[in-house]
Order: C-alpha cells, then structure tokens, then sequence
DNA sequence: CTGAAGACCTGCCTGC
DNA sequence: TGCAGGCAGGTCTTCA
C-alpha cells in the first residue's frame, strides 16, 4: 500500500487520535510479521507524545515512566500494512496482529495481510543511531535532496535511473508508482543509465519527484477520515496516474500507448514518444 | 564493488 | 464454478 505520501497520510490521521491518550494494554496475536516483534508490553502505561515519520516509517514516540526513558515504536507498513483506530468492543478483523487498547475506550489496531511490515522499539534519545534509518538518505522534500546530491548519487553508475530513484539510500520515500510517474514527467525513460543524464535533466527529475509526492500527499489528506473510519476502506488510491497501470492506453500528452516493463522485478510503466 | 534475481506472504483478478 | 497463473504500493539476502 504505501509509498511516502498515504504513510505521511496515515501519520496525520494517526496524530490526532493518539496524542495524549495513555496505552492501557497490548494484545498480540502474532509474535512476529517479517521479525519478531519488539516486546509491545513496555509500552504499557506510557502516553503517545506524537506520531512522526521518517522515510516510510511510522515513529509513535512515548513519554518516559519511572525510570523508563522516552521511547519510539517504530512501524514499517510492509505493502499491506494498515492502522485503524477502532472501539475497543469492535471484533477482531482478518489478519489484525496486534491491538493497542487505549484509555479513551478507543484501539489502536494493526491489520496485515502479507505480513511484510516490521516494528521495532527504541529509546527516542537513540532513535538517529538506529540501523534501519543510518542507511537512509534525505528526506525528497528537504533541501538535503537536491542536484549536487542526486548527481552525485547517478556518477558512473549503469543501473537504471529507476533503479537508483527508489534506492532508499539515495533518496527515501519513492516507491515503485511514484518512481514511474515521475521519470514521466521529467521525460526519462526508466532504463536509462543513471550516470548518462545530464544535469540539466536530473534537476528537472529532482523538481518533479517533489511535485508528485506533494501532489500525492495533498491529495490523500481529504480522504483521512476514509481511513481512520471501521470499514478502513482506503480512499487514496484516488490518485489520477498519467502512466502508473495505464499500459496499452494512450499517452495524455503524445498519445502513443503506454508500454509496461519490468525492471529490478518490479512493473514500470512509460510512454516511448515522451521519455528518452 | 555493482546490479539482477529471489525471497518473504496472502489476496484478488483474469482467463481457460 | 473451479482452478492455475500472474500480479500487487517494500526491502532484505543471495548470487553472478
């Protein structure tokens, strides 16, 4: 399910419905999803302080207790991962894994179908030294991800650009729908060798990578009561791509089919009369 | 070192 | 209707 903007839209329907409330108890129905899970009983007591995202990662970040010092839940997604807030009496769905009761009556439920999310638990003061986030590379809406970065990043390199936009290590958040749109409205073609670019056009690439994840992220924003709702039907999928799933269609601008490949095992799509 | 392919899981859609 | 096959928004590990 989630590239940077539906978990930057989980994140901001999470927010308020989780500051200040207190974890009352965790119920586990699985002790692990893609890893064990942390020991979610530590949690108990604490209060939520506020819901964060690093890359496409969720930081629910605790006060401290007794001599417990502050702590982070950190929570991957995985492709099917989802958070609903739910009453308490509200009965156990299909792949729900864990259930955070809360002291407004209210949970906190986790639901994963293919169980590719993961979860971890840091003291807050440690959270930077973490392993999962020392890999990763900037934020692509900061001022730490531009031209001097990205084409350090693609120098020498063969892979294709593609390849080297959903690297997490180069830049965060682009996932694989993302990734397609955005070489589409740069006008590269996937396959492109990263170090074959000139700067002129990475700098396009750089632009419209913001643009589309801030478009994206816009637009999930009307629909969070959509997701934070029992039935949690998401209301985001919404987005009108112009190549992502359009194969065979006519591209909008040159009308020329969009064709479908596949790179690194993933699906990309791309229109042969717009991208070079 | 780089890049490609496989692995992890389940559900849903398509076509025979 | 039933069933096999392909596909799915992520990331880590293994192999050439």
């Amino acid at each position: 399910m989630p590239e940077l903007p539906e978990v930057e839209t989980v994140r901001s329907g999470l927010e308020p419905l989780l500051s200040g409330r207190q974890i009352r108890s965790v119920i586990c129905h699985r002790s692990s999803l893609r890893y064990p899970l942390p020991d979610l009983s530590l949690l108990t007591d604490l209060t939520v302080k506020g819901v964060r995202r690093r890359s496409k990662y969720l930081l629910f970040d605790f006060d401290g207790f007794n001599s417990l010092l502050a702590q982070t839940l950190v929570w991957h997604l995985g492709m099917t991962g989802q958070f609903h807030v739910l009453p308490q009496q509200a009965k156990i769905g299909a792949h729900e894994h864990v259930c955070f009761n809360l002291n407004d009556g209210q949970s906190l439920r986790y639901r994963d179908a293919r169980r590719f999310g993961y979860a971890g638990l840091s003291q807050t003061e440690e959270l930077e030294e973490h392993a999962w986030f020392t890999v990763l590379g900037p934020e692509p809406l900061t001022d730490d991800f531009n031209l001097a970065h990205l084409a350090e990043a693609c120098a020498g390199r063969k892979a294709p650009i593609k390849n080297v936009i959903m690297d997490a290590s180069i830049v965060v958040g682009v996932g694989n729908i993302y990734a397609s749109e955005s070489l589409f409205r740069a006008g590269i073609h996937p396959t492109r060798a990263a170090g074959k670019i000139s700067a002129r056009r990475l700098a396009l690439l750089v632009n419209v990578i913001r643009q589309v994840l801030s478009e994206a992220i816009a637009a999930g924003g009307s629909t969070i009561s959509d997701f934070v709702h029992a039935d949690g039907k998401p209301g985001y999928f919404a987005h009108s791509f112009q190549v992502y799933g359009r194969q065979g269609e006519g591209c909008l601008h040159c009308s020329k089919a969009i064709k479908r490949i596949i790179q690194a095992g993933r699906s990309s799509f791309y229109c042969s009369g717009c991208q070079h």
